[in-house]
DNA sequence: GGTAAGCTGACTCGTAGAGTCAACTTTCGA
DNA sequence: TCGAAAGTTGACTCTACGAGTCAGCTTACC
């Protein structure tokens, strides 16, 4: 399993309380990270965690230390989970239409999502390594597509990365649409970027 | 355009320097709002009128009146243009295409486009009503649209009105990719809402 | 029970632009 | 020409929000 985390270097042991705190603010901020995206007012976190937001500061640094503690689990889990399960799919149409919809699918779900992929913190070198490991998996689908011509051929990686980072935007400043609208929309990018090669039977 | 005739009520003549002031003022705004969008900071069209900001707040009331001013000339000529020219077109196929490609050229051109779009001044009713004829615009398009196959069947007028926002959003929000990349999603964009039986007679 | 680790309430800080107003300047009609 | 109303403006306050800090108190641990 691929984790972001290097080697947390040993540290002097922390007395109970702050171990438990610790522990507290940890899940405190999984959870607010996972309903209101990495930017939430620290504040809400330490309410949650039952400490105060002083704490968070002491503990984790500052909201980049914090995020950094959590991301694994509240992001790169499960967008790497996706990355990897694409390279297994043998049809490279299948593997365009599987990526761009469970792409689609975690934006959706998980607003951290698209904070890691707007690059809204830029100096968190933890961050960075996901979009860009995500930006890899872009060029390679892409690549693959188009050498098959599942896709148009003029379509880009750059046009792929838009596509995400629009949707990024639009769920992050927008409203967010009824799942099933957004759905059916995601049907329509996958139309509109395929090759016009297969002549029968749609999909 | 209509206006209340004969109410005018106490002061119908300004003093010369505040007359010179408030074209000053408009003209200075056409352009910065064209420029930089609806929310460019008053200050900024206050220096380039060569008046203070709180000239502005004595000519115009405030941000909401300087745009109503000026909204005319800025945004509402070309979006009716564009949607008076759309209703011209006989071809309900070229007629999705015309709209489509002007809108978005339009809220590439024109930030302030994009700022009536996404109702950032919801207290204005002059924005509110230039939105209200472009909703209805869409409407009516969808509608001959899907009667004529020429669009997939389960489109609707909520998907081409989220269409339009979300690039709203895009831009407003996002890096302006560059001019020739954009055009080529428009075209990503069309094709993927169209109707895959070609209806009736070719094109 | 000494003491260092840890916690927290209350604080400052920063940002950025809207909106206000007392004091000054300009216009204009008599 | 002059007085007074109209108009302008520099400098101010205000707002909103949350990050980040720290002195002084509390707690864990030996």
């Amino acid at each position: 399993m691929r984790t972001v985390s290097g080697a947390v270097p040993s540290r002097p042991r922390l007395r109970a309380d702050a171990r438990r705190n610790s522990e507290q603010i940890r899940s405190a901020a999984i959870g607010a990270f996972q309903g209101r995206g990495l930017t939430v007012p620290l504040e809400e976190v330490a309410e949650a965690a039952g400490v105060s937001k002083a704490t968070i500061f002491n503990r984790f640094g500052g909201r980049v230390g914090l995020i950094e503690a959590v991301i694994e689990e509240v992001v790169a889990s499960e967008l790497f989970a996706v990355i990897d399960h694409t390279r297994t799919i043998e049809d490279v149409g299948e593997r365009i239409t599987y990526y761009l919809t469970a792409i689609r699918d975690l934006q959706y779900r998980q607003p951290a999502v698209n904070d890691v992929l707007l690059q809204v913190y830029p100096h968190s070198r933890q961050l960075m390594e996901i979009c860009r490991v995500g930006s890899e998996a872009n060029d390679e689908l892409v690549a693959a597509a188009r050498e098959s011509g599942v896709l148009r051929p003029e379509f880009t990686a750059g046009d792929l990365h838009a596509l995400v980072v629009e949707n990024a935007l639009a769920l992050k400043h927008g409203t967010r649409p009824a799942r099933d609208d957004y759905d059916r929309r995601t049907g329509y990018l996958l139309d509109g970027i395929r090759g016009h090669r297969p002549p029968a039977g749609n999909r």
